[in-house]
DNA sequence: GTCTATAGAGGGATAGAC
DNA sequence: GTCTATCCCTCTATAGAC
């Protein structure tokens, strides 16, 4: 699922190398584990017996236990990150649709990874340390571009807000918000909620007139 | 430290029982290194260590790890909650001031209690389920008021938004964000950066008019 | 209220056969 | 690439002396 926005998610190679797809598969039965439990609440044993293997299986694709999380969130963590400050940072078109772009893009991309994001944002801490340290550079460099593009569009006059930075993280924190609460087969489809929150985030947080109105 | 705002920060008893100290103490000392490592990184043994105990003795103040873990975070994250939300729905008061001082009064609290609360957030699942149910109870009723109150400000034309509980949502995930970035020590007091997140957050979001002008 | 000692389970990781 | 078997350690929690 990708929620309507300007580019395509970034995807992995689409068709994983033959002998790669245990990996593969490991990875993504201990994702599951480690965001329904958490990451030291689940033992190798018991990703292992999820997968229908024995531990001792696990460390011939695996090194250990923080390289498997790893796998599973630096990845996703920083691709986003890393793919979309070029189109964020584009002098070529106006800042505001670039921050809803960008905005409408995050909202859905962190949704088809939350799994990932979510074990990422709570068990960062038991990354290797120069993991854990590139993804939150990944993350400061994210919040800081964006409060440079939200200075430009004040600067320049479409948007509207007394401190940039601070606008950034909460923007941030308000798109963040959703995967924490928004649940599908509701009312509302992910896009409906996607466009109404970057809306209430660009027109209210930062300022700027109302989508159709350029 | 308390932010200026309506009412006082509830405050425990001020004079905890003599005998009662040293279960407080464990329960600080834990919550300081639940915070640092995650609960599941810190064994009984590291708690003991901290305290200046063996690990046994614990065991007379609390009878299991999970409710020394209940006895750090529970009361912190539901007093704020149930002792404000009279006041938050007073309908004796305008609408804008009542969330204003909802809000900065929450940014102080969970700020002068960060530890407890981010304990609280990562590992809840960690708490016996129905304490952990509690939790989640007050906080969804702490969001659904705010909803109620910011539609009752819509109603009365005082606020301006779309959907009041997309706005309450949004709103509670801007003033949480503040104790995930702000650092002391820096140029702006915490009592400046609450009065500005709470400007951006009930003029953009919710769309009253500016502070002074009632 | 704190201690020593220990039970009993499970943790990550490895050796070496197949 | 998966297995059996095992190492050594840590975990929560308890028993019972002082």
């Amino acid at each position: 699922m990708t929620v309507a926005g300007t580019a395509p998610a970034p995807q992995p190679a689409p068709d994983p190398p033959p002998g790669g797809g245990r990996r593969r598969e490991i990875a993504a039965v201990a994702a599951r584990l480690f965001y329904e439990q958490g990451y030291d609440a689940v033992g190798m044993r018991a990703v292992a017996a999820a997968v229908g293997i024995r531990v001792a299986s696990l460390y011939h694709h695996f090194p250990s236990k923080s390289l498997l999380l790893d796998e599973i969130v630096t990845d996703v963590s920083t691709a986003f990150i890393e793919t979309r400050l070029p189109a964020l940072l584009d002098p070529g078109r106006p800042v505001a649709p670039r921050i809803r772009s960008l905005l409408v893009d995050h909202i859905g991309y962190f949704w088809e990874h939350r799994i990932e994001r979510t074990v990422g944002v709570r068990d960062l801490q038991r990354l290797p340390p120069a993991r854990a340290e590139a993804v939150q550079e990944a993350r400061r460099r994210y919040q800081r571009a964006l409060g440079e593009v939200i200075a430009e569009g004040v600067a320049d006059g479409s948007l509207r807000t007394a401190d940039p930075f601070l606008a950034a993280t909460a923007a941030l924190a308000v798109v963040n918000g959703v995967n924490d609460w928004y649940k599908p087969g509701g009312l509302r489809s992910l896009e409906e909620v996607a466009h109404a929150t970057v809306e209430l985030v660009v027109e209210g947080i930062l300022g700027a007139a109302p989508a159709g109105s350029g």
